[in-house]
Parts: C-alpha cells; sequence; structure tokens
DNA sequence: CCTACCGATCGGTAGG
DNA sequence: CCTACCGATCGGTAGG
C-alpha cells in the first residue's frame, strides 16, 4: 500500500492547513487593513487562490471574520501569555507579560491585532464585536489575575492602568515612531510594583 | 431694493453652512465608522442630498477625509481644550482637560473620534494619516506643556500617561460599558500631580 | 478547489 | 445642487 506524502496527510488535514494559511494571513490583514479592510478579494489574490475557492472555507464574511479572531486570540495566548508562565508568579509574570507584548508587536509588522480592531468595532453590535469584547476581557484578567498574586490591593484597577500604558505604547509608536513610550510603559509598572508586600 | 433672508445671506455663505453641515455629520459618522466607513453615498443619504451634489463641496474622497480631520480638531479644541483655559495653569488645568474630554465622550454618542481613525490609519502612509498624527501631536503637546506648567519634572512621560489612560477609559468604556475607567483615569491624574511643587 | 456569474455599492464624471 | 451615468470591487451563488 502506497503513502505518499498526500495521502498520509489525507484531504480533511490537506483542508485544515489551508485553512489556517488563510487565517493566518488574515489575522495579518486585519492588523494593517482592519476587520472591514480585510476583504475576501484581497486576502485571496495575496494567496493566489479564487475568491470563490477562499470563501468556500468559510460560510460568510461574518464566519471569516469570527474565524480570524479567534486565531488571533489564539496567537496572542501562545506569543505573549503562555510564555510568560514560565516567569514566577506576581510581579517578574506581569513584566514578562508586558515584555511578551512589546515583542509581539515588534515581531508582527502590523502591530496590536486588538489595537486595529477593538476601535473599529466597538459601535457594530454583534458576534464579532462580542468576540473582540471577550478576548480584550481575558487579556484583563489575565494581568488582573497576576496583580492578585502579587498582593495588588486592587487588581481591576492595576489592570486598567498596565492595559492603558501598553495600549498606548502601540498606538503611539506607530503613529510617531517614539520609541521613548515603551520605557514609559515599563516605568508605570515599575513604579506599581515597586512597593508590593513580600 | 429686496434683501431676503436668503438673500441677504447670499450663495457663498449657503454654500459655506451646507459645507459645515456636511462635515458635522461628517465627524460624527467617521466616530463610529471610521474614515473608510465613511462612505459618500451614506453621507449624502443621511444629510437627504444626492451623492454628486455633496461631493460637489469636495474634490475627491481623500479631500473630504482631510476636510473631517480638520473639522474634528476643530471640535476637540473647542469642546476639550479651549474652556479648560478657564481653570488656573497647571494641574487644575489638566484637570479641566482631563474632565472636558470625559465630558466630550458623553456629549458624542459616537465616541472619541481620534480613538475611532488613529489606529486605522496608522498604517496608511499619507496626509490623511499626518493630519489625524498632527492632531494627537497636539493634544499631547497641550498635555506636557500643562505639565510643564504645573512644574513635572518630565513633562513627555506625563502626557503620555495622562493620554494613555484617557483614551484606554474611552476605549474601555465603549467596549465593555465599565464606568469605573473614568474614575481609575481621574486617580491617575491625581497620583501624578500630588506631590508637585508649590 | 475552479470559472463564471449576480445585484449592490464604491468613488468619481458628464452635463446641466 | 441635480439626473444619469461609468468601471471597479464588494459579498455571495451556481454548477462543476
Amino acid at each position: 500500500m502506497s503513502t505518499t506524502a498526500e495521502q498520509a496527510v489525507g484531504p480533511d488535514r490537506k483542508g485544515a492547513a489551508t485553512r489556517a494559511a488563510i487565517l493566518d494571513h488574515a489575522v495579518d490583514l486585519a492588523s494593517v487593513e482592519g476587520l472591514e479592510g480585510l476583504t475576501i478579494g484581497r486576502l485571496a489574490a495575496d494567496l493566489k487562490m479564487s475568491k470563490s475557492g477562499l470563501f468556500a472555507h468559510f460560510g460568510s464574511k461574518q464566519d471569516l471574520q469570527l474565524a480570524t479572531v479567534a486565531a488571533a486570540a489564539e496567537r496572542f495566548r501562545a506569543v505573549v501569555v503562555e510564555p510568560a508562565l514560565a516567569a514566577p508568579r506576581g510581579a517578574p509574570r506581569l513584566r514578562a507579560m508586558v515584555e511578551g507584548y512589546f515583542d509581539h508587536i515588534e515581531l508582527y509588522s502590523g502591530g496590536c491585532f486588538w489595537g486595529a480592531t477593538s476601535a473599529e468595532y466597538d459601535d457594530r453590535p454583534g458576534p464579532v464585536r462580542d468576540a473582540i469584547a471577550a478576548a480584550l476581557d481575558a487579556w484583563l484578567a489575565a494581568l488582573a489575575g497576576n496583580a492578585r498574586d502579587a498582593g495588588v490591593a486592587d487588581p481591576d484597577r492595576f489592570a486598567f492602568e498596565v492595559y492603558a500604558v501598553v495600549m498606548a505604547a502601540n498606538a503611539r509608536f506607530r503613529l510617531s515612531g517614539d520609541r521613548r513610550v515603551f520605557d514609559y510603559a515599563r516605568d508605570v509598572l515599575a513604579r506599581l510594583t515597586a512597593e508590593l508586600p513580600a
């Protein structure tokens, strides 16, 4: 019985690989153009597929957008949150998350997917907005959980402040090119964790 | 010699008034849909004009976008920056600017124009991006100037932190509805100004 | 995964 | 400020 590479992979797996490649590029494209600017035609042209061939992987534009948000959330978890779990709980892990965030906006030249899409959808009720909101809530909850571990008195407030300076650093860097903002954000975290117990 | 109201106003003034009405709605629309979602057809339908009648006030879509950014900058100056000049220089004026910012995002239901458009254009080089960047630079410079008046050691850093929590409050409120973020932002400003000289 | 379409809407123009 | 258009592109479908 012959098993070529393609047979061993199988048609289902090949379809899944194509879908993953589409979504990987969709996250990059949406980080630059937004989720509305993410058009099926543009995506298909970039990937050298026909529009309908690409579209067959998704039932609708909205399904493509939802799958793109899910792929972006998974990427964020894998690149920013997961590696930080190697650092000790509390302040060191918070620093690791902030550094992971800065690394990931350097790694993906389109910048932060959430910075590009959250303002775009805050006025468009529906499942796409809900998925974006849930992903950002999860990021704030991760920050707050570690703040609690670090002995912070008001973890929600703390998480808001870290979120604010980190997202603002992304926004300001992209618009003005000023790199000082990364140190400003690091220093805010240092100040917020300076007088913690233990 | 008869002077009806329309004759007294004159054709130039009437054209200018129409243009101002278009731009006022354009700023509202772009605060919700972004500057790409701001389409000539949608704008004309809302204002019960023909597309070409509206388009005649501008030479191109880009000119409409640039005029909309200028109108938004003027509105921001009039509603947020100008009224704060009534407060004494330094910390009181900084508080007045932050409160003016919060008032203006309550006043215009679409939220902050700059929050909706700055991330949209940070990856699209051209005059529209440049105009947005200049307006945000002016806002940061206004904050930094007042910080300097208040005796802050590093005004640029200070301005970044205030900008960060104020924009993040807008973003979080629009996405999660959590009103605590406004007090978080106010408290950051209070903390930053608490130990200033004089 | 493809070719070949569809109606709707985009920015923009001609001519008045 | 209007009607009547234009080519291009949008999301989506038929049929294979």
